[in-house]
DNA sequence: GGCTCCCGTCAAGAAGTCGTGAAGAGCATC
DNA sequence: GATGCTCTTCACGACTTCTTGACGGGAGCC
């Protein structure tokens, strides 16, 4: 779930930008100040800011310059002052987008989207470990777990597409029809021998007993499956 | 140096900026159209596009959509056009800001600063360092650490970027695909030779048996990892 | 038992990839 | 125009990977 945090003195911008964003599937948090706002940055910890610039008490500038201090969290700013020394101010204050009232709702999202976009973690490193191997998808690789300590497993670029196919979908079942498409391309569903020998060169290499598979088990007649 | 490449296909636009620009110490490049952009950007790396949406040939959107398919270099777009839909067109297809002309120009600058800080790598550890040798992404250098001290090593551009994207994303393996891609720009993903020519050079440079890379690894038939 | 089908294993040759040296083109500088 | 640096391109041997065919085991069926 997105988060948003929208700081504004007028209940009503705060009414209508609430009622949008959470029809569009976000989460909202609302500040009437900069006061207000600080500590529920730190405790909700919000995807994104919508702050007004101009609020009573604490100016929205000194807000920007507050939050940078120690929080990347994308900022965009809504004002209603067109001045350029404005702009400047607070993009180099360290706000990510400066939004000039009056502005229609779907520029808002979209700028909305465009910060988080950009900070968005790069990946999400998924790995997929079992007791006996692990198979790191970002790092294309596989450490085996053994008795003094992990190995590194050096996979050919045939193996590695395979099992990187079965650790995706683990605990379905990939019909042989799939896996030599995928890795041999279209028209090539026949050749089944490929299918065998490589599979039988993966569970060499990251089964404890290749002759009975524990992770890598086979569907006589249908295709493999990575539990 | 940060540069800039500027794509209008107003000449009189691309000389007000281009002044400006370089007169806050910006290198520039020009484009007067997307097709002239695309390699540009693939040769010279910029920091920051300013495009124009109103080009004639390719439209500044295809240019927006066709940079995202393989580059993350922010772009700020330039547009007369005051239509909301426009502005969510080009934002959602990955622009970083879109200011609406006429502009002034402290702000646009102020809004290619935002867009710049943003992609800043921001990153952990600007050193790496092995028993051999310590990549200094800050300061693009290279040590090599002898018996008699250190020693500065030299390399050339291609070598660097190379050897700058791998030290990146230690640990894992990096493919051929996209190393070429990073560094020749899109549609060279088929030049191997190229990458092992100076992937040989680099460890001429910096391994200490070239012969026998203990820190650069060849995967074959997939890519490369710095370990 | 005999048969068929599917799978795992093995080995040898084919096909592809990598590292290396060297030659030449392009480009900036002097 | 000469020089030096860099990148590209090519060819070769060494090496890795893939393909292919043969063989044998096990399950199911007649």
């Amino acid at each position: 779930m997105t988060r948003v945090l929208v700081v504004d003195d007028e209940p009503q911008i705060r009414r209508a930008l609430s009622t949008n964003l959470r029809a569009r599937g976000y989460e909202v948090d609302l500040a009437a100040s900069g006061e207000e706002a600080l500590p529920l940055v730190a405790d909700r910890h919000p995807d994104v800011v919508v702050l007004d610039l101009g609020l009573p008490g604490m100016d929205g500038l000194e807000v920007v310059q507050a939050l940078r201090a120690w929080s990347r969290v994308p900022i965009v700013v809504l004002s209603v002052r067109e001045d350029e020394r404005d702009k400047v101010a607070a993009l180099d204050a360290g706000a990510d987008d400066y939004v000039t009232k009056p502005f229609g709702m779907s520029e808002l999202l979209a700028r909305l989207r465009a910060a988080m976009r950009r900070s968005a973690p790069a990946d999400d490193e998924p790995v997929v470990d079992t007791d006996d191997f692990a198979v790191d998808l970002a790092a294309k690789h596989v450490v085996r777990h053994l008795p003094d300590g992990d190995e590194v497993v050096h996979l050919t670029p045939t193996e590695w597409q395979l099992l990187e196919l079965l650790a995706r979908r683990r605990g379905r079942l990939v019909t042989q029809a799939e896996l030599l498409q995928e890795v041999w391309g279209p028209g090539n569903e026949r050749k089944s021998d490929h299918l065998r020998v490589h599979m039988a060169a993966i569970r060499r290499k990251v089964e404890p007993d290749p002759s009975q598979p524990r992770w890598l088990l086979t569907e006589p007649g249908m295709g493999y499956r990575f539990v």
